[in-house]
DNA sequence: TGATAAAATGTAAGCGCTTACATTGCCCTC
DNA sequence: GAGGGCAATGTAAGCGCTTACATTTTATCA
């Protein structure tokens, strides 16, 4: 399984032993819990140990000792900002605590997720990072069945059981939608990510519908148009919302990519953001602020989310036992995009 | 090693044999080549297989096979979309063939990197995959005694000898400089990340040093300000120049971030940009095209490396010779950002 | 100083799988 | 119908490590 000709020449523990004069019980014992053992040995076993180069076989301390030290998470995909964003706060927590990170994407496709789970688990996950509650039943029974600790994170929903590090998109966007509305806006049009197998963006939308009923209105008057994660994608809808809905005063996006699109229609178009039309975002990624006008959105602490999340994972690899929930704050952004609804 | 109190029932590959009244090594070739076992005893294995929930135990496996089907990448940082979106491509590569991806990140220290490429290795990554050449040749040596194959991407460097996917960094910016100077640009300065254990960012460093000589200038004449990779580093860096050299006509950037970081400070400053002063970027990631004005720079097939590097450290895994350095093109990408020099 | 406890080390039994080699049974061929 | 060849399956020897338990050494104390 490789190509050096020299593969005789790797060490094992035996290999060690023998030259400190030790036996391999001895040696492990050195390498993984050094205080039980006495100084001079401890020493001697160490320079064996470096003489030889000798470094673990994986495969054999996994089986032996029932755990890989690794950690999988399976993700939407990297290239959204706020995965890659929270995830490489994830991955660093994970090494300051000796752990690796196994990664794999589902392109938010359930089938292909499951599958991806299944590929980590048959890696010798120890525990595994999940993002939303969105899930077939029978996953979680396997990931039960297989005792591997399971946490749920981009989601914070009280409603729900299983363990979660994340925050509450209802909430969240429904803090937004009530600014929106303060601002006289009713023809509020909602562009959203596919909502199947997706509570943070269900949860975004219901959040809309939300403020509408708060504020008296009729939750049914928001248009929604769903359509996949792009800037491009975003264009599009917002085309479509001016087309179908000329009214509207306000596009809540569910994310700041697909704003970011709207944006750039509108600006196609002849719109002025925000004198013609509104336009929100939801993440608060760079180009939130980058954008022009600037994007008012809600900020989600994703580094924060990531850290945390690692933590929680440790922390049930070693204690045996998850922690609770833990809802993150959100943080409404006011930036240029927002302002009052035009006269009709 | 697990809040599961159930343990025990987690079935093994010799309780899948019991129930399918044949021999564990049957049970094997079942899993592993379907085709050398006849049809019924294999229906009748498959059977056991999912009535029981088997799933082969990592650990042995990987022992006993001596390899884990698992490839290791060390990146300095998921945050940089240009990573997110080769790393995005190459781990979906690697799960076509049945490969997981095991990822940690440097944080551009190289001091990390090399923990890091242990701890990859340590964790039974079968190869690897590295960004750049630049590496304590200690690390190599490692490498090549543990045998892992090793992969280069993100640079193509001629005179280097070792396997890479990855570009030309050090041509691909000589042309852009090119182009920047047959514009009349002259007083030409370079906002660079740290160039140290960089050989992408020195490379491109290079290549319009390359270009001032071909123009028959002085490659000294050449400002350099070195920052770490970041929007308000791309601004401070942008102040500074203009700052201690005011005749500046174009600021070529490394990466695209810092550019934008560039941009925006040239907009603070109220500087118009290209008419003031030409800022150039490296790498074409979405906020170059979305950037006002419109990033000038080069295009890189970040989602092709990845996939080519996939490939090839597969192929190395199961023909035992590692493939050919390629050596993938990039393009200009002419756009706002890049003007004629302005009358000194 | 001898009994007893504690610390250090050794012995050896797995962990669950892969695979070289051995065995069995069947189909051909002449 | 005997012998050869091949496909299907079984046997069992590891793979390199951890760890329960046994043994030996050292320290402690009356």
């Amino acid at each position: 399984m490789s190509q050096n000709e020299v593969e005789k020449s790797v060490p094992t523990l035996a290999d060690v032993a023998s030259l400190a004069n030790v036996s391999t019980a001895t040696v492990s014992r050195c390498l993984n819990s050094p205080d039980r053992v006495g100084k001079d040995t401890r020493e001697r076993v160490m320079k064996a140990v470096n003489e030889l180069g000798y470094a673990p076989n994986f495969g054999a301390q996994a089986l032996a000792a029932r755990q890989t030290n690794t950690i999988g998470a399976v993700i939407p995909t990297m290239e959204n900002a706020v995965f890659a964003r929270g995830l490489q706060a994830f991955q660093e927590e994970l090494g300051r605590h000796g752990k690796t990170l196994l990664l794999a994407s589902s392109a938010y496709d359930a089938e292909l997720e499951e599958q991806q789970i299944r590929a980590l688990v048959a890696r010798g996950a120890d525990a595994l990072l999940l993002i939303g509650y969105d899930r077939e039943p029978e996953i979680y029974r396997f990931l039960e069945k297989r005792g591997v600790p399971t946490l749920i994170a981009w989601s914070f929903n009280p409603a729900e059981t299983r363990t979660a590090v994340g925050f509450d998109n209802r909430a969240a966007m429904r803090a937004l939608a009530r600014d929106v509305i303060a601002q006289g806006h009713r023809n509020i049009a909602c562009i959203t990510a596919p909502t199947r197998s997706n509570d943070r963006a269900r949860g975004r939308v219901e959040g809309i519908r939300d403020a509408k009923v708060e504020a008296g209105q009729d939750p049914a008057e928001v248009m929604i148009v769903e359509t996949p994660y792009g800037i491009g994608t975003g264009e599009e809808a917002f085309r479509q919302v001016m087309a179908q809905a000329p009214d509207t005063t306000a596009i809540m996006c569910v994310n700041d990519v697909l704003a970011v699109g709207a944006l750039r229609a509108a600006r196609a178009l002849g719109l002025r953001v925000p004198e013609d039309i509104s336009v929100t975002g939801f993440d608060d990624i760079e180009i939130a602020a980058l954008a022009d006008p600037e994007l008012t959105t809600v900020h989600v602490p994703h580094r924060e989310m990531g850290r945390r999340a690692a933590q929680r994972l440790i922390e049930v690899l070693q204690d045996n036992v998850m922690g609770q929930s833990k809802e993150l704050p959100t943080e409404i952004r006011m930036r240029q995009s927002l302002g009052p609804a035009r006269k009709a």
